[in-house]
DNA sequence: AATAGCTAGTGTACACCTTACACTAATTCC
DNA sequence: GGAATTAGTGTAAGGTGTACACTAGCTATT
């Protein structure tokens, strides 16, 4: 089927970093190999990428075939092609990641994995392989994602409460939120939907519930944060040639 | 040398897409194929990657192949591992992007390509394989880098104006910039020296040349953008807990 | 030597965004 | 009914982004 010398070929596999979030703690699924190398050691999900199957194809059969999940939130972040990565040889992995409800799925181990368990990312110690540097590389690219973007709601319940996600967002970024200043933030984008239910069986003061608006979520990432918005502002006359303008920004 | 199946083995490839600046426009450097497929087709410089090689050390050394260059910005991208973007059978590639100042060096062609040769970005049409995919990830990747960290003295000779600086960034944004502001924010970060010279031979009054102060640039990022820089200069005496605070940006 | 042509270089005002910060409200538990 | 607990709210000050127009200094031309 293939043409290429034997000589430049190699094993490839996609390895899934996905991210959960229960207890106020943020989460990751890792299996408990059941075979060499690295037996009985904790792991990210992966496996290989089959000839006729697309890249973005097999990180989502792998994820699909841990957790039942289709249509989850699931992007590449880096290769990983050291030489001496995988003891039995050549294997260059790409690791993707996702984020998902824990609640809502039951993980199921497969046949590679003796067992699946959601770990705190805060705990994670070593990992089979070069994990613990994908882990990391796909940990911050999240931390990266959740401020340039108000990703997360994939990460909650379907209703949750502000300070719920306060704390996802805490747990994300590893620092702390000044409330007011998160809900000012947060209700200015018009993503939330007021349920208007509040919490119940709770000792103190309920919370009230929210969802997440997924149609205008669409809508702003097609608008693409246009930068128009702010001229129009002040002068709702001048509709000729908008020159739109770059903003530097230069944080990280 | 491969313990694994050959089944879930195949060839892979890194692909470079080199970006240069002159004459006030982007390029991009690209080869003439000459073998097939795609022969005489325009395409990225790219090449296998040997089975004892790192993944960034065959993006380097196939850049260096192609310019004689080294120690140059090099970063990993993103892979395309699409089942039949090589029409001989499968073949996933690891995308770099780096940045040279064009004027430093000679390119001078190799085996696979008939020639070399730097192209405008805007006017780049079909490319061999989906290089005009990969070509287009970086270029979006170069956007976003160029706008997050002061990056782009890269492509400029060792002194410049503040003038070719901009022009640099607006032929990156695509999009145009105002002098004054421009002049303000890139001043105000203290990344340049100014050389106490002035350009020579130009038909008005001549500019100013600044060289790029590396050791701050470096500083720079080590420290890492630190937030706590805002709260020092308001109330410098209480030096205790420095709780950081992150910081929700939500733009693109 | 005057002038035209060209690009360099500079400051300010306004809107908007970020940040810091403390008290009252609603509920349960005892 | 009071203690405990978390929810919920506004404002002032500083900083950042943006729009905008004129003078300065050099060469080339006459």
């Amino acid at each position: 089927m293939n043409e290429f010398n034997e000589y430049f070929k190699s094993a490839f596999t996609v390895d899934n970093v996905i991210f959960g979030f229960d207890e106020g703690d943020l989460k990751v699924l890792l299996i408990n190999r059941g075979e060499e190398p690295y037996k009985s050691k904790w792991a990210l999900p992966g496996y290989f990428v089959y000839p006729n199957e697309d890249l973005d194809a097999a990180a989502k059969r792998v994820l699909d075939e841990l957790t039942g999940l289709r249509n989850v939130y699931l992007e590449q972040v880096r290769t990983f092609g050291a030489v001496n990565r995988h003891p039995f040889g050549r294997v260059i992995t790409v690791a993707y990641f996702s984020l998902i409800k824990i609640s809502h799925y039951n993980i199921q181990p497969s046949s590679i994995a003796k067992k699946a368990k959601w770990h705190s990312i805060s705990k994670v110690a070593d990992l089979a392989f070069d994990h613990k540097e994908i882990l990391e590389a796909c940990f911050h690219r999240l931390k990266w994602l959740v401020r340039s973007r108000p990703v997360g709601f994939e990460l909650l319940p379907p209703k949750f409460t502000l300070t719920e996600l306060q704390h996802l967002y805490e747990a994300i970024l590893e620092t702390e939120l000044d409330k007011r200043n998160f809900r000012k933030k947060i209700l200015s984008m018009n993503l939330l939907i007021d349920l208007d239910e509040t919490q119940e069986g709770v000792a103190h003061r309920p919370a009230r519930l929210y969802k997440f608006d997924r149609e205008k979520y669409e809508q702003f990432l097609a608008e693409g944060f246009s930068f128009e918005l702010k001229e129009s502002k002040k002068k709702e006359k001048k509709s000729r040639s908008k020159k739109v303008r770059a903003n530097i920004a230069w944080k990280d």
